[in-house]
Order: structure tokens, then C-alpha cells, then sequence
DNA sequence: GTAATAGTGTCTATAAGACAGTATCCG
DNA sequence: CGGATACTGTCTTATAGACACTATTAC
């Protein structure tokens, strides 16, 4: 590799970059973060209502630009722990590139997403009004939040990467806390996906796939008020794939944005 | 490379950045395709031989500066087209970022994969020395191309995604020019996926799938030299998706953790 | 006829859907 | 004890894997 391995300084970048204007466009380039979690029982996104135009007062994902020496993924994790100092999953959703998305100026956004277990409090990034958890039912309620720029398609691609890793991968553990019984796990499917799960035959699946939970060998207590039968505990496994897959049946349409409960 | 060319947005929007600078670091923007067809009978990738620094005579990606009032998908599409004139199936692959991907400057490239049937040639682009198919399975020879840039890693998510798309989509139609037979189809899969496939069970697979493939009444001729029963043609049905996925039995680690579709 | 390719039938193993039944807690 | 929650067992059905068998062509 005699692939030049220098960091340049963004001064640099500068002179280079007049140099070879007119040789392609500038473009500003951002990242947008799709956190999602189950708040208080109900899956939701994390938004922050933005304080400046445009789109003032309107709700936006958190993000913003990316430095001139700084990874995406660098970028993305660096406004990620803006709002939360816990440790994430987090990949590369999308990249959203209309010419006309952003009315001030040319931006390409890309959009991770983050899946985190229940966190008690957002905490507000510095330059957003208020950071607060919407649940993804309400986003096309009247009484939900007005989105900014394209963040509502950039929120129903992220929601549907959700519902759908459910199927084939462990993400479900991601929304919980360890250790965790089999019946919070199966409540994280029913939330995320809409839709009951059989508790018997979702124990079967789980537990026959090898490596996906392994038991922690306690029990929790019981969650009732007038009690019941505690459940034991697990944490997750090293699988990484679910073979087959875990199903949901829904009639096929991708809920790009649900109507209320 | 014509980039020279500047509309009026691209006048308007220097004036603005200029006074934004500062704000936000300059980026150039581009898109690379993964073109990848069933070329002789072979899983392949369109590359192009580099006839400028960096990278000189290394082999790369088509693709090209985003212009400044373009949509992503309308620059891949015409990068596309500068290669084949044929309609192909498009989709965004993932965005690369790396603040050291290319020793010039700060470039964040949006790949893009294509899926076509076979091409008798690729023609070469304005500003490639060369423009060739080349199998998959002869990348990393020592026979193979010496791959510009982070183009490998580029190819190897692009293969994967249509290793994986095969599973539950209909896209190995898309390799194919209609009619076909199910035999052809059938060699689709095994080519991508380096895999037998029994044919019984493919073809109850497939035909049971409703809205996969349509009889299209008449039959081919005769394959073999000496004859051999002609199979009946079918062209693409409406259907988007694939439930039960169709499998690939490959020996698989469980333990990756971001698998990113 | 034989060789070659396309297509059918069938047995078995695996896994999902449905749901009845058992176990362990609290008051 | 009853109510509540967690867990087990089992019958049925759908589907995949394996592979033997039949059909239609060229020579």
C-alpha cells in the first residue's frame, strides 16, 4: 500500500482544496444518529428540537458535521455520546443525498443507527433546546413531533433495519440491560415489532438456537404484584446469526410509520 | 473527467460556502458502482484501469464526482451509464469515509451495486484506459487486478449483499435476460453463491413461491450437443420477496458482529 | 437404441404454530 | 387456597434435504 498515510490538518486540506477547485464541488458532510431504544416500555427514537432556522422548534435526529481529519464512523460515535455515555451498537444505515435537502446549503447526511437499552434520561445535547424520547407509534400522530429536513424517511429506514435484524441476528439483547429473563427479551420483539409473540414456541426458538442466550444460573424475582413464578436469568451468547430466522408475520408493508395503539 | 463545468447553483453555492467557511470542513463527494453481472458464466465486477495518479494502472471502481446540484442516485445512475446503455437494478451499497482513503484529498464515496444480465461487452469509459469484467473468485490471485483505493473492501460488501440478497429476494432474476429457464436460473445461484444447488428442490422451491416466475408458454432449445429435453421458459413474477428464504449452507463463524445488509 | 438434459415423486428430518398442562411464587 | 407469572410437553402442519424415477430431445 503506497496509499498516502499523512493526517492532514484541516489548513492544509484548505490549500489543497483551492488548488483543485473547480475540479469537483464542495459538499458539507454530516451524520445523523438514529438511537433507538424501548423507553419506558415503548419503542422510541431519541430527537432533539432544534433551536435554530431552519426548521426551528421542529424535531431533528442529533448529528452534525463531520471534521476535516474524522472518520464517519468517528463522527458518528462522537455525536452519539453527546446524548448518552453508555456503550451502543452502532452501524451505518444510509446515506441521504437529495440535492435540495438541506435548504441552506449542499449537505450529504449519513445516518447511523444505535440501538441502546432503556436509558432513564437523554441527556440535551449543547445546541438543541431539548432532547427527549419519542415513541415510533406517535411519529405520524397529530399529537407526535413535526419533523425536520428528511429525518422522518431517515427514522422508517432505521426502524425498519430494526425490525428486521430481529429476525436473523441477536439484536434484541442490544434494548436490554444483562442479565435479562426470556420473557423481557420476547416483550422487546412484541414492542418492536407490533405484534404478539407465542411465549412457548419464542422459549423453543431461543433457547434451541445455540449461542444466542446462555443461562446466568439465577433467577429474578417475581414480577407480579401478588407474585408468580420468577424467571431465570440469561446474558447474551456469542452467535452472531440466528439460522433460521426468528419470523414475524405481519402483512407485508414495512409500517414506514404506524398509527397509534 | 469534464468536471469543469459549473452551472449557476454551483456559482451560487461557492459564494455561500465561502462565507460559511469555517463552519463546516470542505468534502468532495463521490459515487463508485459495483456493477456485477454473470459474465460467461462467471460472477464478475465492471473495473476500470486507472489512467491517472493516484493508483496509476491499478484497477478501480466507475464512478466520479457527485456535481453540485445532483442527486446521489442520479450521479450513480450516470456513472452507471457511461458503461452500459442496458436498465439494470440499482441500490445504495454503503457510504466509505475514511478520513485516508484517498491521498489527495478528503473524498466520502456512496457505493452503489448493480445487478445485470449478461453484458457481451463493457465499453470503456471516457477517462478509463480499460474497462473489463472481472471474476470475483480471481480477486485476491495472484493473477487477479491490483485494486485501487479501499475498492476491495468496496467489491467484498457489494458481493456479499447480493450473496445475501439471492436469499430472500428475487434478484437473481436480475442477472438474467427474459426468458429463462429454471436451470439458468438455478446456475445463477450456484455461480454467486460457489455452491451446488439441487435441482429437484430448487424447482419446487421456485415454483411454489408465488409471483416468483411466470410460465411464459413456450420452451427452449435443446442445451446439450446431443440433445436433451428443452426446458420451459419463464420470466420474472411480481413478487418482492422470498418467505421461506431459499439457503446457502456455507460453514459459517457465528461470531461476526456487524453484519450490515 | 444411448447420452443428455428437464422435470416428477416420495421418504424423512426439522422446525413452526397452536395450545393444554405443570411449576413456583405472593398474599 | 387463588391469582399470577414462568416453563414444559405434544400434536399437527409446512418445508427442506436427499435421491430415485420419468420425460423429451439429438444422434
Amino acid at each position: 500500500m503506497d496509499q498516502n498515510e499523512r493526517d492532514q490538518t484541516e489548513e492544509e486540506f484548505l490549500a489543497e482544496y483551492r488548488q483543485n477547485i473547480g475540479r469537483y464541488p464542495p459538499f458539507a458532510v454530516t451524520v445523523d444518529i438514529v438511537l433507538l431504544t424501548v423507553h419506558q416500555g415503548r419503542f422510541s427514537v431519541l430527537l432533539v428540537q432544534r433551536a435554530a432556522h431552519p426548521f426551528r422548534d421542529y424535531w431533528a435526529l442529533p448529528g452534525g458535521f463531520v471534521r476535516a481529519s474524522e472518520d464517519l464512523e468517528v463522527a458518528a460515535r462522537r455525536e452519539l455520546e453527546e446524548e448518552t455515555t453508555l456503550r451502543v451498537h452502532l452501524e451505518q444505515l444510509r446515506t441521504y443525498g437529495a440535492a435540495d435537502r438541506d435548504p441552506r446549503l449542499r449537505v450529504v447526511s449519513t445516518a447511523y443507527v444505535a440501538f441502546a437499552p432503556n436509558l432513564d434520561r437523554p441527556e440535551a445535547g449543547t445546541d438543541a433546546a431539548e432532547a427527549r424520547f419519542w415513541p415510533i407509534a406517535r411519529l405520524g400522530a397529530e399529537d407526535g413531533p413535526a419533523l425536520a429536513f428528511d429525518h422522518a424517511r431517515i427514522i422508517a429506514d432505521g426502524v425498519e433495519r430494526a425490525r428486521s435484524k430481529l429476525e436473523y441476528t441477536p439484536l434484541a439483547t442490544a434494548f436490554l440491560d444483562e442479565p435479562f429473563t426470556l420473557t423481557e427479551l420476547r416483550e422487546i420483539y412484541e414492542e418492536v415489532w407490533g405484534q404478539p409473540v407465542d411465549p412457548s414456541n419464542f422459549r423453543r426458538k431461543v433457547l434451541r438456537q445455540r449461542g444466542l442466550v446462555e443461562p446466568v444460573g439465577r433467577s429474578a424475582p417475581p414480577r407480579g404484584a401478588q407474585g408468580g413464578r420468577p424467571a431465570e436469568l440469561y446474558r447474551r451468547g456469542p452467535a452472531g446469526l440466528l439460522w433460521p430466522p426468528l419470523r414475524r408475520h405481519e402483512p407485508e408493508d414495512g409500517g414506514a410509520e404506524d398509527v397509534d395503539p
